[in-house]
DNA sequence: CGGGTTACTGTCAGGTTGACAATAAGTAAA
DNA sequence: TTTACTTATTGTCAACCTGACAGTAACCCG
């Protein structure tokens, strides 16, 4: 018996503004262009390079499917289902990745890698339905007792902003007075000083991370983020 | 450039006497008998055989190591890190795993299988130090919003047992009053009409799971129980 | 039948959370 | 210039949750 294939896939999501205008979580998938499988979208994925930690192999089908640096990356699970793949037998390790909306709409989209909105997928290749469930799951629990929601946005952000992403993700409405006194408690986030004009209204304040904290609990598996973004691997 | 080597280990926890006879959380360790890293303690593990499942493997070798079957078992993490391993490029994909306190007396412990304290260890082979680290974090961790106590438990127990298990694994006194309430209204435990008699003092009530419900929650991944135990899978 | 020990119930203060009212600070229109 | 409108931000209040701890119940044993 062969030793089992072992493959990195990500599941990439972002939020984007759908064919109707409005902002959605979205995520990327590449049509597959062989057999097995040939013809049916799937998360971008590939085996394991040279000396490459696992989650560098992640962000890099991240960045070449992409363009996209992640703003985080996390490990979710390893899939090893004996028949998720036809003929061969796959081991895959699955990450998921938040890229920043801002530079998002910038992402690629060709022939052959289109964006989907996440609660709303045609039939994947293989199991990656199962592993987009799970992963939407992962990140809605983890956005309620960690810091991930700023992996959507860029350096600054307005709490308006930061409450977006947790009402588009969570598909519900949150009360802004509320939600800022959580946030403001949980700590972590910190006032520039500076505020955003424009608008015709009153304007909002900036805030910014406290880099000195991490972006998500990890456990004893976190480590200081890595020179090039925000990035927490194993 | 080849594949990597592809293996699956297992953190086994139990509750155990130690040898000044406290309850202590536990687990076993096997010594390794060929290089890399000969004589060190290592987690058990092998390699992925035949046509098995990820969660099947663990469950294999927690079985050969330990002789007893997992009352829960969960994958923790992969781990890949290109120098984990000195000689060969090996990623390891790992489970954690609860086995019945009771039973966990019963269990084997030979010359190159041994049960260590988990806040007490020696210098493990390769990143096992890290890897029991993270384990032990996730099992305290999931204790707070999930029934994984139930693991280390039989089919019936006292709240007292239920709290103990609580104590020995957070390292902290718990209420019992508090406790009880807190169990209670969270649900998911049934009491079954008996008492413990033979203490003397007032006898307590025994509980059982509520088996409709999942032993801990992993989300969409969550399965039914398999014949042979309460295991969670993949 | 009274003392010791554990099981179990009750109470209370402090903190957290959701609903929602009230005020502040801008732009744009009158 | 003033008023209307819109969003930002602060304040209040009741319901709930939690930890600390007092009090009662039920058994064994002498």
């Amino acid at each position: 018996m062969p030793q089992p294939t072992l493959a990195v896939s990500t599941v990439i999501f972002a939020l984007r503004a759908d064919s109707s205008g409005k902002k959605t979580l979205m995520l990327p998938l590449v049509q597959r262009i062989r057999e097995p499988q040939l013809g049916y979208w799937a998360l971008p994925g590939g085996p394991l390079e040279g000396n490459e930690d696992l989650a560098d192999a992640a962000a890099r089908n991240l960045r070449s499917t992409t363009g996209l640096e992640p703003r985080y990356l996390e490990q979710l699970y390893a899939f090893g289902d004996p028949h998720r793949s036809p003929d061969q037998r796959v081991v895959s390790i699955v990450y998921w990745a938040l890229v920043e909306s801002a530079e998002a709409d910038k992402a690629f989209e060709t022939e052959n890698v289109k964006w989907f909105a996440a609660d709303c997928l045609p039939d994947l290749a293989f199991d990656h339905n199962l592993i987009v469930e799970y992963a939407l799951w992962r990140l809605r629990t983890k956005l309620n007792y960690s810091r991930v929601a700023h992996g959507f946005l860029g350096e600054s952000f307005t709490l308006t902003q930061l409450r977006e992403v947790y009402e588009v993700v969570l598909q519900r409405e949150i009360d802004p007075a509320n939600f800022r006194r959580s946030i403001e408690t949980s700590g972590g986030i910190v006032a520039t000083g500076t505020r955003v004009s424009g608008g015709s209204h009153r304007p909002p304040q900036l805030y910014t991370y406290d880099r000195s904290l991490n972006l998500a609990d990890q456990g004893p598996l976190t480590r200081s983020p890595k020179p090039t973004s925000e990035v927490s691997q194993s």
